[in-house]
Formats: C-alpha cells, structure tokens, sequence
DNA sequence: CGTTACGTTGAAAGCTTTCAAGCATCGTGG
DNA sequence: CCACGATGCTTGAAAGCTTTCAACGTAACG
C-alpha cells in the first residue's frame, strides 16, 4: 500500500509502442502520434499493491497503462471499500482529476505495472490541435461510463452467482480485446477479497460463490489469482453478452 | 411508454436561455453560443412515461434537457431493471450513441419534459472549431462517471437505509444546484417502483425503508412522488457529502 | 518459528425477497 | 353515476439469501 515513487526514465517509444499494433486500437496519423509522444513525459513503474492515485489528492499527471492490471475504487468513511472498474493495458486513468477538484476515487495495482506518464497542462494543446484526439478522450470516458452503467446493472440487479459469472466474463472479454488470453484460458490476478469488494458481497459468501462456479468447472482458483476456463459458460450463465467494440483509441 | 414524436419548432432561444443564467453554469463566450445555437435544431416535448432514447436504437440526435426530470436505465433480458442515474435540466442526453454502436442504455421521461435537440453530425464541426466546447464534452462525460462512481459504491457497499438517505439527498443537492428548490424542500417525482430499482432493493423493502426515513422525520412520501424535508440529516445518515461541484458546461 | 495474508467451512443471526392481501385513487366504459 | 381494472402504496409472515462469528489450514516471510 505505498506511495509510488516519481517517474523513471523512459523506454518505449509511442511511435512503437507495443500496444499501438493491437487490434484493438485505432490507426493514429504520424502528426498525432508526434503530438502524443510529446505529450509523455516518462514512465512509472508501480509495483503490486502500491497506490498510483489517491482520493482527495491532485495529481498534475495522466497516466495510460502500458502493462500490468489496477483496479479504481472509492471507500466510505468507515472503511467499506467498493472497487468501480479494472485497469487493463491501454486504459486511460487520471482524467477525473482534469475535471473536477480532486480524485474522486483511487487506483492501485494488482500487479507489477508500467504507465506511461503525461503533463495534465498540456490537455489544452490537445484538444486545440487535435480535435480528433479530443474527441478520443470524449471517447474514452465514455466507454468508461458504459463499463460502470454494466456493472451498476449487475451489482444492483443479479444474484450473487450472476454477478460474479458476470464479473469474470467482462474480465475475460477485456483481456482478449488485448490477446492477453494463453489459449482459450486467462489468469486474472485478483484475491477473493477484491472480488467481494467488485461484488458488493462479504468475502464469506464470495468464497461459497465462486466454489459453485468452480464446481460447474467454469473457474479455477489458484494461489491467488482466477484462472477462466469457461468464458462462454460464464456468459451464459450471466445472460450476458460480450459487447461490440469498435476500434478505440490508445492515448 | 409511447415513443415520442419527433420535435416540434423552436422557442427558446440558446442566447436567452432560462438556464444560463443559474450559477452553477458556466459563462460561454459570445461564439460559443452562436456556434451552439446552430447545432440546436429543434424542441422536442417528451410526456411524463415517454421513452426519449432506446437500448438497441441509433438516434441521429444529442439532446439537453431544458426541463423536466427523466432517468437512465438498463435491463436484463428477464426484465430486470436497474436505474442508472437521473437526468436534471442543464443534462446532456445521447452521447453515449456518438461512441457506441448503439445506445447501451434507455431514457424515460418521470414528467413532462421539454428537450433542446442537436444534430449529432455537427459533433465534428464541435471538437473542430471549439476546442473548449470540445474539453467540455469530456468534461460532461466525466461528471456522469463521478456520479456512477458514487451510485456503485452506494449500491454495493451501503446498507438499505443508507443507500436510500444517500439517493434521497442525492437528488437534493442536484435540484438545489439548480435552484430547484422549494424553500428548503424538494418534491422528487418518482414512484417506490424507481427508487426500489434505483437502489437494488425489492419494492417491498423499499417501502420499509421508505417508512425509516419517514419515522426520522427526513421525507414524508406523497402522492407519487418524495418530500425531502431534512436534506442534512439523510446526508449524516449516508455518511455522504455533498461534492463541491465547479461551474459546469451547458450544453 | 511466530506472524501475516489468503482461502475454507459450518452455524447462527440478520437482512431482503417473495407471497398474499388489502386499501386508495383514477380513468374508462356501461 | 357506478362498477371495474390498473396503478401505486402498505403490511405481515414465511422462505431464502447473505453476513457475521469462529475456527482452521496453508504458504510466504522475517
């Protein structure tokens, strides 16, 4: 749970960034890739469990993650945590600071993670000569926002065994978009507690949940992580379906 | 639950508008406005119970609410609902299906509203020609995922009373940011049916909850519709503060 | 080798849903 | 004008789901 030192040097290069080649994303022009590549400022690595950003604080950095997993969460006073959304390769955090006073919420790492680290104060650069790249952020957010309408849905509206199948679903979903499955399986490095706090359930019941997914040989718990073996079964079992998505930006 | 018809003509005028004057707003340059006033195309008058967008349709239009309460909301495919957010005068509708494929989400209306309509093809011209008005769709898109954050953390960690104080209040602080307020109450205009959907609860229980707050003096349920009587008391209940909201964009 | 973090289990307590009924209001058709 | 059906709000009780409490096992770490 420590603070995470001030960036390091720099290694990737955005003009080959390992992530660009993906299906994924979008085709940049070279002049957007030019501005982008001036707009990073270095890089950070965070290792697991270290906080990258922290409700209340003002962070003069937008980070995009060039590897690793995080999560984003918010807590009541009284300790209870609720985790909003995972952080997966090429994902966009920080932007919230952009806009309103402070975080609102906070993000930690899951795993050892790279981010690429850019100046907040150049966002106006941004939009005024790129309003292609501004239309991205627009863009980003918005998936964002679609992300989190989903999970309300599922916290709000499915049983405990629904919400997890689901939860592990959208986490396969994610990872594919990204070719991080090792055949038709995904390792999600998670423990049972940050599955609960997904969940909106107790860890108790989130161990007796998952033991049923298990038992349908749809998952398998490891040491402390999630191995999917059934994606499509846990789809199912959600009633839920993989979105279709659209070639998205990588800023 | 009759689709609505397309829009009628036009009355209020963007350079005039009942809206822009309120404080939480912010000023917008003379051009800016011009620029908005073109991209308006038209009102359109949405009865109390009409669907304004659709899950599943590709509406060629944005809309902002002028007046009027309306909310957002997903289904399961058995029908259950779950309330996403709730939609005020000044809030921009449709983004969402600039982005996506499709809407991912429904709107309907909880009174009669009146809608400002925008062509959604003139976005470009937007980002292009207006970088701010450009950083403040972001903007907007950022405000709606703050408060999904907010209503996921509610749903998935606060007890039913809480959830329901914190909803309740909620809903205060965005009318009173409106000056929505009559003296210091507030009729909401909604039924038990979509608070139990927005909070993740059964009707019945919603009902039981509903009476808590009663009992304490901080609502008093009429007719279909909410009093708020001690904003304050439900935010301690909730444990919630209200956010120190900067002048926002409109839209 | 003691401590800590993580995962597991069983049982009791507590919260929430479901089922069933009943009341009031409102608009419609006879 | 009145009966009737639909919608919305209430309540009590039983059933079901989830949390809490308590313990225990294992692996990793200093």
């Amino acid at each position: 749970m420590s603070l995470v030192l001030p960036s390091v040097g720099r290694r990737v290069h955005c003009e080959q960034c390992p992530l660009r080649g993906l299906p994924s994303f979008r085709e940049f022009t070279a002049e957007e890739l030019r501005f982008i590549s001036g707009f990073k400022r270095g890089e950070l690595v965070a290792e697991s469990g270290s906080i990258i950003l922290s409700e209340g604080a003002r962070s003069p950095h937008l980070y995009t993650v060039l590897s690793g997993w995080a999560f984003r969460f918010k807590t009541l006073p009284d300790g209870r945590r609720q985790i909003l959304n995972y952080l997966l390769p090429g994902d966009l955090l920080g932007m919230q600071g952009s806009v309103m006073f402070e975080m609102e919420h906070s993000v930690e790492a899951l795993t050892q993670m790279v981010l690429c680290v850019f100046q907040r104060d150049k966002l106006d650069d941004l939009f005024k000569g790129y309003p292609g790249l501004g239309f991205d952020m627009t863009w980003i957010a918005s998936r964002e926002e679609r992300m989190l309408d989903e999970h309300l849905l599922s916290v709000g509206r499915r049983t405990a065994v629904e919400r997890a199948a689901y939860l592990l679903a959208f986490l396969h979903s994610r990872a594919e978009g990204l070719g991080r499955l090792e055949g038709k399986l995904l390792h999600v490095p998670i423990t049972q507690q940050h599955l609960a706090d997904t969940l909106g359930l107790s860890i108790v019941h989130t161990n007796k949940t998952l033991r049923k997914l298990a038992d349908r040989g749809l998952i398998r718990w490891l040491d402390r992580s999630c191995e999917i073996l059934d994606a499509g079964g846990l789809r199912e079992l959600a009633d839920w379906e993989k979105p279709a998505e659209r070639k998205r930006p990588l800023i």
